[in-house]
DNA sequence: TTACATGCAAACTGTTTGCAAATAT
DNA sequence: ATATTTGCAAACAGTTTGCATGTAA
């Protein structure tokens, strides 16, 4: 009950989630420390090691239910398993090859120059920045 | 045997892949007009509408084979499932959201300004970017 | 004639869903 | 008390694979 549990709870409130039991604990290691970059297996083990009894489906039923009330953002990626960011700004990621993890890329002065014009009637929804890093060969 | 049927035989033999009927027609499909998309799926379907009679199960062999060979690259996409590109060169993609379907964007001015330095140990094996477009709102 | 390719169906993986039991309000 | 959430198992979609048959060299 102490102010950290309470902040949450107020979170998934607004979110329009009630606040179970199975929903706090995942948004506690989802949103207690720092951007994260999650799959429902590796969220789920995560949460079973830290002894919290949740089910795989209701992981994958959580993190969708976070995404579409914008607490977390899908990452496009062509790996076969979906992943999951806390961080919901506009931002992009390096994807290490070697250890297939995600990590953001700070992104304040990064731009893109030099892009075409939109093909008529569409506005950018959002762009997908993703560089693919490989161990250097020296 | 014409000269495209020669081309496309060669291209395949340089592969280390046999010219079977099935991978000609492909590849005809894939290499006769122009930068395509495709997923297995559509591939096969344009493939029966040609009256090609070849499974589903070889054209996902052959998609995995003609990439292996670098005749084809996979696209970073986080769609439910996975495009192939014929463009093999370094390039990039609008995703027309309303469609479902991948764009080229013309390359020949893009860059992205503003990279951090690389984590230590590693080396750029390749930048994707995806745009993302809907329909504009008005 | 022999190694490789194909097609089918079955297997597999990541994800979603139907439904009865449990929980939040 | 009632609507929502959970967990399980079954369903599902896209993709891969084992094996008998067919084909290229």
């Amino acid at each position: 009950m102490n102010l950290q549990h309470t902040a949450l709870v107020e979170r998934l409130r607004l979110a329009g989630l009630r606040p179970t039991r199975q929903r706090l604990c995942l948004a506690a290691i989802l949103f207690g420390a720092g951007d994260r970059h999650v799959s429902a297996e590796s969220l789920h083990q995560e949460a079973l090691a830290a002894r919290i009894d949740v089910s795989l489906a209701t992981v994958y039923n959580t993190l969708n239910q976070f995404k579409a009330a914008g607490l977390l953002r899908e990452v496009a990626f062509e790996g076969d398993r979906t992943f999951f960011d806390t961080n919901t700004s506009n931002h992009f990621h390096y994807y290490i090859e070697e250890t297939n993890s995600l990590v953001d890329i700070g992104t304040e002065n990064l731009e893109v120059l030099g892009l075409p014009q939109l093909p008529p009637g569409t506005e950018i929804d959002r762009v997908d920045i993703i560089i693919r890093l490989r161990k250097s060969s020296r």
